[in-house]
DNA sequence: CGATATTATTTTAAGTATAAAATAAATTTC
DNA sequence: GAAATTTATTTTATACTTAAAATAATATCG
């Protein structure tokens, strides 16, 4: 049927914006593209190679990086989800026997979550073969261009952070 | 306790990178980090304001943008989620009156689905207020960064688009 | 025409996610 | 040092999300 393939005319959220929608907006739905488009890949490729979820990877690798392990709370900060969530998925890969649990000595509220040896050997396998992944998904990119996306987004994650209207804004009294 | 407040110093998924690690890697989690933050304040601000939610609110506001309604698929592809997905999301907006289903005249597997007047005016309440949430968690950054920022993310997902790992790739016979 | 393939959507099962309430252990305050 | 507050985590209820299978209608092809 197709002998050259096209790259399929791209048919998501900006198909229908226009040139005089706010900057602002159509920015944040390239945003959301971007995001999303390297999300569903990647998650797609933990599946069929690894057989795992990319929120099992992502709280993996924040345990990889944290050699002395998170607790709950850290968990969830790093991984912008709910603390709630973190239950749940922790729970998960232990019972995988991927993580442990480690109550605290100081605070016998929380405990420090850490890789098992076997979560450390299969988190070690995958992180290269994720790292191809996502260097091929960007090998159009100039290194230029990177590192310019990397500081303006930089500048954006600092402008969220500055101007959010989240619940701590407001009254500082 | 805090009579100037710094924005707090910001714990998230770059917390642990290094400087040795790779550009595309950490290009991702910033990208990943901006798109989580700006998510959470649009959702929060969403469920606040207007007691509903981001999925339904982006279901909304494509409709909004197609005067004709558009199909499930039409739907699943624009807001890039999966078809199943779709299907309980419009569930839900039918319920609540905001949404309606027109069967397809030339094709009975299919049905065209378009905001009711309710669906609409509610639509019309919130897209002001969103823009301006949108617009001042971006107050932070001149017009020639968002523009800059704009183009590069164009570039970014036609690089992942052209290079994704997809199951459409490979073989092409 | 009739078998086969494709397309649109729904259903299913499991996992992921949130907000809010509950629990329990620290910390602060008086 | 006991009461009030804060902090860490879990539980609950509900919503969202996916992949895969099922259903049903259309299109294609011999």
């Amino acid at each position: 049927m197709s002998e050259l393939r096209q790259p399929a005319p791209a048919n998501d959220r900006e198909t229908a914006t226009h040139r005089d929608d706010k900057l602002e907006l159509r920015l944040w739905l390239r945003l959301l593209t971007c995001s999303s488009l390297i999300e569903q890949n990647v998650r797609g490729a933990l599946r069929l190679q690894f057989d795992t979820t990319l929120p099992r990877f992502d709280l993996m690798a924040q345990l990889d990086r944290a050699p002395d392990g998170l607790t709950m709370s850290e968990l969830s900060a790093r991984m912008m989800v709910s603390n709630g969530n973190i239950t749940g998925l922790a729970d998960r890969l232990v019972e995988e026997g991927l993580v442990k649990r480690t109550p605290s000595q100081r605070d016998r509220r929380s405990s420090h979550i850490s890789l098992t040896p076997a979560g450390k050997k299969a988190f070690d396998a995958m992180t290269p073969v994720h790292e191809g992944w996502v260097d091929r998904m960007m090998a159009s990119l100039s290194r230029q261009d990177m590192q310019q996306l990397f500081q303006l987004l930089g500048k954006l994650k600092q402008s969220v952070h500055q101007n959010a209207v989240d619940a701590d804004q407001g009254e500082t009294k």
